[in-house]
DNA sequence: TATTTGTAATAGTTGAAATAGTACATATAT
DNA sequence: ATATATGTACTATTTCAACTATTACAAATA
């Protein structure tokens, strides 16, 4: 696994890996059961402190991506949800209301803005809702 | 204007001022030429400090969205963004991206997205790009 | 038994966010 | 003209998240 930190973002750089981990496994990247980087290995890697690394460890486990064991490793898991469709809702149509009004404010077209997002939910394997 | 600033939201209060001002233009409720409430009013109303919300409207006029005269007021800008199509493209796109990838690792079907989508999407009044 | 693993705890540093206070220039009304 | 209200600018201070640094510990693995 190769992460880039961009520390001009000013996203926090255990937030960055959190990004990295989830989308690499959304892509398929990595698959269930795959071990993870080590604490200190992706330490070394980035060259950063390994508590940085445990931290975003830590809240994966807390959201349910990863399973880690002490000793063993850290492993990606399950895909289950544990918030409720209401919840998931909520969260997820905040998230798009607010690139609404991104795109209303750069006056993008409606048809442009669909075409866009299409593309981008294209890249992952999303449930298809007929089986 | 009415604003509810959430402090346990983790999100800053500039932020928060910011993300409701251009929601409430998207939506329609401030309209072109509209003047905002004062640095002082706001502050007072919402029980802040002064600079804060001069901070906001700060940013506010550098993304284009509102026009500050000293003296006058705040007021409600023209809609031209003076971003290019592919800086455009590139920031909502990666704002999409970070969605699915969240709708991935909740297991949101493809087609619930898509609804979604189109409600949050429909409160707003895109230009529909056949004109 | 030795090593590697994730975790925890403490201490210190840095920078953003917010507050507090003051001052200034411009627009507006009187 | 004058007074008032406005956005802006500046400095100082406080608070807290983020990050670093270091050490220690328990569990797994060889």
């Amino acid at each position: 696994m190769q992460i880039r930190i961009d520390n001009a973002s000013g996203r926090p750089v255990y937030q960055q890996i959190i990004d990295h981990v989830k989308r690499d496994i959304a892509l398929g990247r990595i698959i269930k059961n795959e071990k993870l980087p080590t604490v200190r290995q992706l330490a070394g890697q980035i060259a950063i402190n390994p508590n940085t690394i445990a931290k975003a460890y830590r809240q994966l486990e807390q959201q349910g991506i990863i399973v880690t064991k002490a000793g063993a490793g850290a492993f990606v898991a399950n895909l289950d949800s544990n918030l409720s469709r209401s919840v998931r809702k909520k969260i997820i149509s905040e998230e798009l209301e607010r690139i609404a009004v991104d795109a209303f404010h750069m006056q993008i077209e409606s048809q442009t803005l669909l075409e866009w997002f299409n593309s981008a939910v294209a890249k992952f394997n999303l449930p298809s809702g007929k089986e």
